[in-house]
DNA sequence: CCACATTATACTCAGTTCGAGTATATATGT
DNA sequence: ACATATATACTCGAACTGAGTATAATGTGG
């Protein structure tokens, strides 16, 4: 059972996020007339003890950056979604483990460069304005789909989707359902590259190499759901800020503006931050106290958000 | 770069969970004299389009069985921890992906049962009281694990993870960080088997074939996890049912009692469930009500436990 | 038929959190 | 001094939570 039959190789890739001011980043490699690509390697079993030794031997390779907080996503085993790689190594299957790291910007490496997420997912930064694009573009094109499907219950089954991805009630955490959604109607580059029948029509966002464009989205998502439940934000922030700096970094993550009272009294009252006694020196309006991270929440608190009603206290 | 140099081959699990009136149990194969393990195989990159299909395949071969709703966990590739079938196999290094599935019980197949999973994790189960062997057994065991670190600070360190892991203040959740400290500290099985050096001692719950403990606390944490922001107990349920027989189950699910008149509301006031208007026949007391989930829910309701303030409204 | 044990379900009530503001304070530029 | 810009404090009603009490509908043993 050992040999070739079941090989497979693993391929790792990490979705490496900074934010500069209220531009949400992530760290691609970039090569002369290839698609951008996520840092990335295959995993070698001889000389790493574990997957995420192998990533950070890659990372610090081809962006000679130290990895610091970072977090698996997911692994993709499809077949299909590796198209490039598969033609030039049609011996082995490739699977692809995702990662997730954040760290404050550094200066880049030759050939890697920050770039704002938005660039790849323009319909998912409503911090303006829900984007135009969904109403003008997506919704329509998604319709049309939907009408398409081989049959009656399966048009309705795209209906559903459609609703709950770009309907009532926007759900910022649905970034790879979105994604996915685009994908499989044939809206974004990928789907050409990877096999899918020659179509006219809209590309949307910035395609990237390989299956990275899906890792980045389930990164989004993943970071967008955590940021509700750990004190991961501040992974993100210098080591002193002001409340406003805070709230537009989330802001910046979230692709949602917030109440800023509302937003300050609740890192207050979650004791998540505290005061350093100094002040920013802005060009204009009163200067904002600086505050820093309280690390002790990590031991202190229970994760808050605990919904589904509450523990008894007594037998009764 | 292809061939055996990066070869690996991929271990594919599921942890088949079910709930028994308050047994949450998941389903394990056991041959003579071996370990309980859960129902896996090596991924087959020739015949399987997806992992999650190579994952169907395994499981039907040897539970026949047919998945419902299913996800997958987490990608484990630490050497060692797979020390067992290492020895069988030096030749390739195996990387193992986990999954939960969720289903109603169903009949066994040869050389497989249903086995309560407190069985594997006894401390987890807070339903009747906190058990005793946390203070018996667990805490000071691993306050010896603190003392006997090689450095004061890791003696810091370790004080501070068995504080957050079963000191004050229980988070349901934290169900894999709790096993890796129980293994790091030498007190279950798996530590010995994958080469910690020998010791006296407690060896706490059952122990499990290659990695499929710490797969099986993985699934625990997600679910315990999952239960508060998705309507997922109710793949574990009938069609019909009462609201003390759903609260049952996520009470053993938790591994906590709930509070019963507010649970009650809470589910009616999310609208996720619905009469029937037809009664069960209980042996003593008032009848109760059958309800059933109302799947609309799925599209409805935005995620709740949106934590991290509300979004803005007006531009202000 | 009654009391009562048992379970289901409705309702109460105070404390907390949340959404959406208004009000006031402290800067700069003119 | 005042207009503008930003920071921070405070208010207030609505909604949600935790912990009950109260009442309803069963079967059972006298």
């Amino acid at each position: 059972m050992n040999g070739p039959a079941n090989a497979v190789s693993i391929g790792l890739s990490a979705a490496i996020v900074a934010v500069e001011g209220e531009r949400p980043s992530v760290l691609v490699v970039s090569h002369e007339g290839a698609e951008d690509a996520l840092p990335f390697g295959p995993f070698d079993p001889v000389h790493h003890r574990t997957l995420e030794l192998g990533l950070r031997k890659w990372v610090g390779e081809q962006t000679r950056f130290d990895l610091g907080y970072t977090e698996q996503l997911y692994t993709f085993g499809d077949l299909g979604r590796h198209r490039t790689q598969q033609a030039r190594d049609p011996g082995t299957r490739v699977v692809s483990v995702g990662y997730l790291a954040l760290t404050r910007m550094v200066r880049e490496a030759p050939n890697t460069q920050w770039r704002g997420w938005y660039h790849y997912f323009p319909w998912e930064d409503w911090r303006d304005a829900k984007p135009a694009m969904i109403e003008q573009v997506i919704v329509p094109a998604l319709r049309k789909f939907a009408r398409d499907a081989p049959s009656p219950e399966m048009t309705e089954q795209r209906r559903e989707r459609i609703n709950i991805c770009f309907g009532e009630g926007w759900d910022e955490e649905r970034v790879l359902e979105r994604y996915e959604l685009l994908y499989e109607a044939g809206l974004v580059e990928e789907f050409y590259r990877d096999g899918g029948k020659r179509a006219e029509g809209v590309r949307l966002g910035t395609a990237m190499m390989f299956d990275h464009r899906r890792i980045l989205a389930t990164a989004i998502a993943r970071l967008r759901g955590k940021l509700k439940y750990r004190p991961v934000v501040f992974e993100l922030m210098a080591p002193t800020f002001t409340l406003l700096e805070l709230q537009r970094v989330v802001e910046a993550l979230a692709g949602l503006r917030l109440h800023k009272q509302n937003f300050r009294r609740l890192v207050n009252v979650q004791g998540l931050v505290e005061g350093t006694g100094k002040f920013s020196t802005p060009a204009r309006g009163r200067p904002a106290e600086l505050f820093h991270f309280r690390r002790e929440v990590l031991r202190e608190r229970q994760a808050p958000g605990v919904r589904l009603g509450s523990r008894r206290s007594r037998t009764a």
